[in-house]
RNA sequence: GCCUCCUUAGCUCAGUCGGUUAGAGCGACGGACUGUUAAUCCGCAGGUCCCAGGUUCAAGUCCUGGAGGGGGCGCCA
């Protein structure tokens, strides 16, 4: 193959030269201009051929879709779409596209019909500005912890330890199932496993990264996750991506500090990266808001969502308080919620959560010391000892974006939790290691990243914006 | 897991009260045009009405079951 140029550089580039340039056909207008991407950037570049001076046998095999290869001269476009454009000398099919059966036309397609196409669908402009954002965001996630001094933990995948309490799990085994080895009492022999044991894929890196954390004072994780729960929504993965920081001699308060200059950090660098393709997402979104009714249409285009997120302080209450706003809050009084507040203790539904964030406060919310029965074993026991050192981090949308707590960091009382929740200590005995020998104050959450991606994109569900989602009943691809 | 809606041409959808030969836009194809921006204009083809039963003189339309998909709720990130 001859030196390629790529198209996002090429429309940077002043005219004058010849380049070579592959990509595939979005559309052939005119039997003159083909639009072609090469997925370097949303921008097409445009190919002008003079029909004269090629055979009209290559000519109609320039289809959407098909692969070419296109030797030219940059020179400035007469036209007014673009300011520069390649006029063709020499063009080359590398591989053809039959537009009878190939499922993307030259027109907007369903999300839904998409999905359903996924291998096919980074073709379109819609899913490659995605998942160019989506890069933009895992990278910008290691920048911002290594700028700090934050150690990357790659935490394990396949674990041993099945008390995380996080979810359901998936099994993990190279056992035969129409023929496991049997103990005596007819259960099965996992010491005949792989592993010598029961193992599971990971639900949560942060027990792990705890262990990391109490030693190099700052890491994170950003790892495949999975859950084996059968959650039907526009939120929930059974395979998605999470980011974990876990900091030590951090307090609540810090770690809501790191959680929100991490979100904004994180905002902000794909506002600063990503101008084009998040334009292109902003007219996709306010397109797809002139099919709704008035009333549910959003009130601020994507970048102003953004940048409102960037400009204002998040919300920081306390579980109390938002009972005390809700139970007072007009439709809690005129009997519109679902599940109606009453009393201190229930857990917060999604239509609370969405009122608090989408309604009350209209911004970011963060939610903490939430009561100790509604949360996990390992948060750290307030004084009062009926909350726990929780904190949701609830957007606009998506809801629940973080999750985390201060850690139970005295070993007696973490011991108490566990017993109280019927975690088993003597599986856990590494983890209480760290609380017996020179045990500190540490804090740490979990960032879904697919909803953060969610979010800055303006997509509305999640299984558009991971390449293959895995959801109940779907593996495909 | 629960609730709800949908499934008609390649795609998006219309199809009245159950009644003749099931329609439109876009896409594809053929032609015209040749500085176009999802080009335009003219023409043409394209249907297992998701599947299996049932009711009826008659079913795309009604009923039962199944499959696939969307949305909401729960679980959570």
């Amino acid at each position: 193959m001859s030196k390629r140029t790529k198209i996002l550089d090429l429309l940077q580039t002043a005219p004058g030269s010849d380049y070579t340039v592959m990509g595939w056909v979005r559309t052939f207008r005119n039997n003159q201009f083909i639009a072609l991407n090469d997925g370097s950037c949303l921008a097409n570049l445009q190919a002008v051929v003079d029909f004269e001076n090629f055979d009209p046998s290559l000519l109609k095999r320039i289809t959407t879709g098909a692969a070419l290869k296109i030797t030219g001269t940059l020179i400035p476009s007469q036209g007014k779409g673009q300011s520069v454009e390649l006029k063709a000398n020499a063009i080359e099919i590398l591989g053809d596209c039959d537009v009878e059966v190939y499922p993307l036309q030259p027109k907007r397609h369903s999300l839904e019909f998409l999905r359903e196409i996924a291998h096919l669908r980074f073709r379109t402009n819609t899913f490659s500005a995605v998942f160019r954002i989506r890069h933009a965001l895992s990278y910008a996630i290691h920048k911002f912890f290594n700028d700090r001094g934050f150690v990357n933990i790659h935490s394990p995948i396949v674990t041993g330890s099945d008390a995380e309490g996080a979810g359901e799990m998936f099994q993990v085994t190279t056992l035969d199932l129409n023929n496991p080895p049997k103990n005596e009492d007819g259960s099965i022999n996992f010491k005949k496993d792989f592993f010598g044991k029961a193992t599971n894929l990971t639900v949560s890196g942060q027990l792990e990264a705890e262990l990391a954390a109490l030693a190099l004072s700052e890491v994170y994780t950003f790892g495949p996750t999975f859950r084996a729960e059968n959650s039907n929504t526009t939120r929930h993965l059974a395979e998605f991506w999470m980011i974990e920081p876990e900091v030590a001699f951090n307090d609540l308060d810090d770690n809501m500090d790191l959680a929100e200059d991490m979100l904004k950090y994180l905002i902000q660098y794909v506002m600063d990266h990503c101008e084009e393709d998040l334009s292109f997402l902003e007219q996709r979104l306010a397109e797809e808001e002139k099919q709704k009714p008035q009333q549910e249409r959003s009130e601020m285009s994507l970048k102003e969502k953004l940048a409102f997120c960037l400009e204002h302080p998040f919300e920081r209450l306390t579980y109390t308080e938002a009972i005390d706003i809700l139970k007072n809050s007009t439709p809690n009084k005129k009997g519109k919620f679902q599940y109606p507040i009453e009393k201190w203790g229930a857990d917060l539904q999604s239509e609370h959560e969405r009122y608090l964030v989408e309604k009350h406060f209209k911004k970011p919310v963060i939610l903490t010391n939430y009561p100790k029965e509604i949360k996990a074993f390992y948060m750290r026991l307030d004084d009062d000892g009926t909350t726990v050192r929780a904190m949701d981090v609830l957007f606009p949308g998506i809801g629940e974006i973080i999750g985390g707590s201060q850690r139970e960091e005295r070993y007696d009382v973490l011991l108490g939790r566990m017993k109280e929740m019927h975690i088993p200590a003597e599986e856990m005995s590494w983890f209480l290691d760290t609380r017996k020998f020179g045990t500190v104050p540490h804090a740490g959450f979990g960032l879904g990243f697919e909803r953060l991606v969610l979010f800055v994109t303006g997509m509305t569900n999640i299984r558009d914006v991971i390449p293959f989602p895995r959801f109940p009943g779907n593996a495909e691809f």
